[in-house]
DNA sequence: CTGAAAGCGCTTACAG
DNA sequence: CTGAAAGCGCTTACAG
């Protein structure tokens, strides 16, 4: 007299198979059903869809991941979260890729090019469906081993001119030079330029400024600083006073990151050093805090919240095999001159 | 003549049964000897650990997820990371979890309950094999799901006393009053407090500033600023000349957090107000650029990434089973005296 | 447009 | 200490 055994999930969810039990379909036509496929009859898709939401039916990712042979995770690779310009970028590409159906694995990579290949590594054993990186392509095996597994990808914060790779950036070059030109107008000559952690955004600003300066013909090495150390306040203001005593002579200093330019202020207040009088002091990114120095930092707009976003809807996209548009796009960047030059 | 098809995965990537096989065992040998398992003969396990290396074997997550019904993921919710201390906080989580085999799911909450709540139960779906939450053990139905999962979980930045719930931080109710007896101790007898956001934490160090002021018997409602708006370095500088013009007539102020004590500086400096001859300032958290502002700003250290840290290890031993000696973890913090008191 | 079969790559629970 | 069987909950590929 016993019953028959009911299907008794160890998760006690409801599972694809309940669904398609209460819709009186196949299990087939039930998880076409709900992934919104067009080959279903109408009247039987609502039926699904009424049975699912009946059962409080959620799909377990892991059975999906296995059978389909992707993840609904995307990961994201950002050298760095001190930077608040980084997590301006997380929030607006996270929060894009949730709205999709997708979850964001956040790595850290620290500017290490070693690091973000490891990293990247351990991310494809798990099948992302997609991938977000910071800057350059990465090393030869690390492309090799997404096009094996045919991962899309998108980078962000640089226009990539390579056939094949999407971006959605700006010219970190033409930023730079922009900059430059605008304290060259405001009639400064020796503008030096502090770029640290050397990685390759900061040298294409680098390459911006000494272009800018060569085309002035006023291009002097001098003024050219190089200091591997990460960004940080702390660090701007150390270099501003040394950099003042060298043989350099600045008449203006153009920082690659807006944390050095404030620490440099920071410093200039303390040391009685008049800015712009004496030193016309530049920044990048225009972090929170740049607008309330004393004085307020010029600096250089980037618009990583709009790369966030075009960035994580284009990797959409690509993950749906939809056919893209521009793989290529261009959110330019914004002067912002206030008190210091 | 066809030769028995090999086993051709899609994936192309080893399997479990491939490395059994090169071993001349069972899968299910291989896979106990992999996971470390020590009923297991050494020397079988030595074979197929040699067979995973020769093939270059990787577990397939997706698969042990859906076969253990437990991912190795773990969630970590946070209210922001516009705030450095969520973000030195979730880096040595990360680190500790990465080393230990888990992935690190991030979620921003925007300070909000319900988005909390509705990010939570998102990543229940998945279920993640632990799960670190910031403050507060959320809503009774958020406590309930992850019950009914079994789902180990931490909550860090504060010690919660309820029975069962493991926590990692410090008394921020001790933290304020430290601060604020550190002020009446310079002689400040009208010292403020700005609570902004409103979060829990925050009102936490609102009442340890209270207590201080009752047990001085200096408490006076008119110092107690309160604001719902995100906490900024702009709200800071906006708060300063309002607070100075109230009916307060603070002569000390103390903000809960040190981006608002940061904005305060900067205006006060262009307003030519004297820090801390008119007024001395303090702040909370002591984020990266508080030791340079003009004049450097006293505030509370906090813990933050040895608290990610202590919670992530707490979280991985309650994720293996094993028994916990201290399910809450005081941390403490430390007054750093400068130069605004 | 719909479905029965097979399989994704592991682990759990049960025997020996 | 080791293994054969069954199953986790989906989707792919193939028929109809």
């Amino acid at each position: 007299m016993s019953a028959p055994a009911r299907s008794r999930r160890a998760s006690g969810r409801a599972t694809l198979a309940d669904v398609a039990r209460l819709a009186e379909v196949s299990a087939m036509t039930a998880s076409r059903a709900l992934r919104g496929a067009t080959t279903v009859d109408q009247a039987l898709s609502e039926k699904v869809r009424e049975a699912a939401r009946k059962l409080g039916y959620a799909p377990d990712p892991a059975a999906r991941a296995l059978a389909s042979q992707r993840s609904s995770h995307v990961a994201v690779l950002v050298p760095s979260l001190t930077n608040a310009l980084f997590v301006d970028l997380l929030e607006e590409a996270q929060g894009c890729l949730r709205q999709a159906g997708y979850q964001t694995l956040i790595g850290v990579t620290h500017y290490d090019a070693d690091e973000e290949s490891q990293q990247l590594q351990e991310h494809l054993l798990h099948r992302p469906a997609g991938v977000l990186l910071t800057g350059t392509p990465g090393s030869r095996a690390m492309r090799e081993a997404m096009e094996a597994q045919a991962v899309p990808c998108v980078h962000m914060m640089e226009i990539l001119e390579q056939p094949g790779l999407c971006s959605v950036g700006f010219s970190q070059v033409e930023a730079a030079m922009a900059m430059t030109n605008h304290l060259l107008e405001r009639g400064r000559r020796r503008i030096a330029f502090v770029a640290v952690q050397l990685d390759d955004r900061t040298l294409q600003r680098l390459q911006g400024w000494r272009l800018a300066m060569q085309r002035a013909g006023l291009h002097d090495e001098r003024l050219e600083w190089r200091d591997p150390a990460p960004s940080s306040i702390g660090l701007g203001a150390a270099i501003l006073p040394q950099l003042l005593d060298s043989a350099a002579r600045p008449d203006a200093i153009f920082f690659c990151n807006d944390d050095l330019a404030q620490g440099a202020l920071m410093a200039a207040l303390r040391l009685g050093i008049d800015v712009p009088g004496r030193v016309a002091i530049a920044g990048f990114n225009d972090l929170p805090l740049s607008e309330h120095t004393v004085p307020r930092l010029s600096t250089v707009r980037t618009p990583r919240g709009q790369v966030g976003r075009e960035a994580a809807m284009l990797l959409v996209q690509l993950m749906r095999g939809e056919s893209v548009a521009r793989p290529r796009i261009d959110l330019g960047f914004e002067l912002v001159v206030r008190e210091t030059t």
